[in-house]
RNA sequence: GCGUCGGUGGUAGAGUGGUCAAUUACACUUGGCUGUAAACCAAGCGGCUUCGGCCUACGGAGGUUCGAAUCCUCCCCGGCGCA
């Protein structure tokens, strides 16, 4: 029995939206469900005891973030969920995001670099770098791209091995691959963590995407075999491949069959869906999903608007990350049934209505959306508090009630009003 | 009363003859945020506009000058000092 598996309950007889429950060594994760982000080991200004109220079954922090500032606490700790003081079920992200982000992510600039214009040390040298050691002097040059260092100072830099970055916080080299990052989630020791692998842009053109594909294929075995050698770790955290392919059906597919034969134990819908990347970035994604077991639980990575949310649902994703929750909500944009609102706006000064009419999230129970505005104008730490706390609800509330359109067979009809409300 | 320094857009505060409808910050108005370098970022912020400009503005009124927020005179208001 793996520690990690999916047991589906009920599949939705008009679309491919299915509830099931997600079994993992610290409790069950009903699904589908949102799972909100913890980057370094906190909801930004929720702790952990506030999760339940919340609606929350888990949350996701991440590899590179945890590996820059504090794994030692976390490992010595006693984990992520114990280091956090949280009972249930907790998962990592591989830090494959931020080669993209920090990386060919970076503003619009697009570069790829080949094995020949890396170090000539061998890589086996570069490999087992630790946080706070001097990179040797005279590999230095090798790293600095003048066109990235423009833009943000910054760089990370793949091949075939792995990746080599500068830390944002000091400017400091290291070096992941899947091996390293493997071990990493092994110490922080989450419930289900993910493979190593290369993000895309949905824009990225077809030789890029299908060179980031085959080298997130090979990166997936290799993650999944360093797993495998932990056997302790093998026995108590499961191991999600991600696929990536960009707009590409043909890849999509390609990717979703290769990752889905590996014999993980779940699957990670991979790339970037921001809407500045187009409208139509996550149907192509969602093709995947036709090429996967049927009982491998399939989880979409970045997926959290509540438009998006939905469509993966009926595409039968059975769980979503992502930062809009507390982000927009950081900034000011909450989730009401009737759209996004901005609170700060002008027209919220003396609202004194909830946030969101019939919402029982502890804000909504609380205050009104005058407060809510009023924190925000005064800059108050608590206005981004109660957004995020509400946003959380919202969207982890949106797949508890998915979930029960499912199980009684209305999914289709349950989303439709939604989305007809919420789009007024 | 005398002397002195100063009065600039919602606020603070630059500018001190033309490149000024006026730097900058805050405030204000509105956008954006999809595996978090984001409690962030961006745009706008006198009126009108056929978008080329036009009009009204730097305490008030005059004046010098081709040209004044900037120089001069008087008035009003404020700070400080001396009576």
């Amino acid at each position: 029995m793996r520690p990690v598996f999916l047991t589906v309950e009920k599949k939705d007889s008009r679309s491919g939206a299915r509830a099931g429950v997600l079994h993992t060594p610290h409790g069950n994760i009903l699904t589908p469900a949102f799972v909100p982000v913890a980057t370094k080991a906190d909801i930004k200004g929720i702790e952990s005891a506030k999760f339940e109220s919340l609606g929350m079954q888990t949350f996701i922090s991440n590899t590179y973030h945890l590996y820059l500032s504090g794994l030692d606490a976390v490992e010595q700790g006693g984990g992520l969920a114990k280091f956090m003081n949280w009972k249930g079920p907790t998962i990592t992200d591989s830090g494959g995001f931020q080669v993209f982000s920090l990386g060919t992510g970076f503003g619009k600039k697009i570069s790829k670099f080949t094995p020949e214009e890396l170090p000539s040390e061998k890589s086996s040298d570069l490999l087992g770098y630790r946080h706070g050691q001097t990179f040797p002097q005279k590999v230095l040059p090798a790293f600095y791209d003048e066109d990235l260092a423009s833009s943000h100072g910054k760089l990370a830099i793949i091949d075939d091995e792995g990746v080599s970055f500068t830390s944002h916080l000091d400017g400091s080299l290291h070096r992941f691959t899947p091996e390293r990052s493997v071990e990493i989630q092994h110490r922080l020791g989450a419930d289900i963590f993910f493979a190593f692998d290369q993000c895309t842009a949905p824009t990225d053109p077809y030789e890029f995407q299908k060179d980031a594909m085959e080298r997130t294929h090979a990166w997936a075995k290799r993650s999944l075999r360093a797993h495998r050698q932990n056997l302790d770790a093998d026995r108590t955290q499961g191991i999600y491949g991600i696929g990536q392919g960009g707009q590409f059906d043909d890849l999509r597919r390609e990717s979703a069959r290769t990752i889905g034969d590996m014999g993980f134990d779940g699957f990670g819908l991979g790339g970037s869906f921001s809407k500045k990347y187009g409208d139509h970035s996550l149907e192509s994604a969602l093709t995947m999903l036709t090429e996967l077991p049927s009982d491998l639980p399939v989880h979409g990575l970045g997926v959290g608007e509540p438009e998006d949310i939905l469509l993966g649902i009926a595409h039968s994703v059975d769980t979503f990350d992502c930062v809009t929750p507390t982000r927009n909500g950081r900034n000011g944009g909450l989730y009401t049934s009737r759209g996004k609102i901005q609170i700060p706006n002008a027209q919220y000064q003396y609202d004194y209505t909830p946030l969101d009419e019939g919402c029982e999230c502890p804000t909504c129970l609380n205050h009104t959306r005058s407060y809510i505005h009023h924190l925000f104008r005064t800059r108050e730490i608590l206005g981004p508090i109660l957004a995020s706390m509400h946003n959380i609800f919202f969207l982890t509330n949106l797949c508890k009630k998915a979930r029960e359109a499912i199980l009684n067979d209305e999914f289709e009809q349950f989303k439709d009003s939604f989305l007809e409300k919420y789009r007024n």
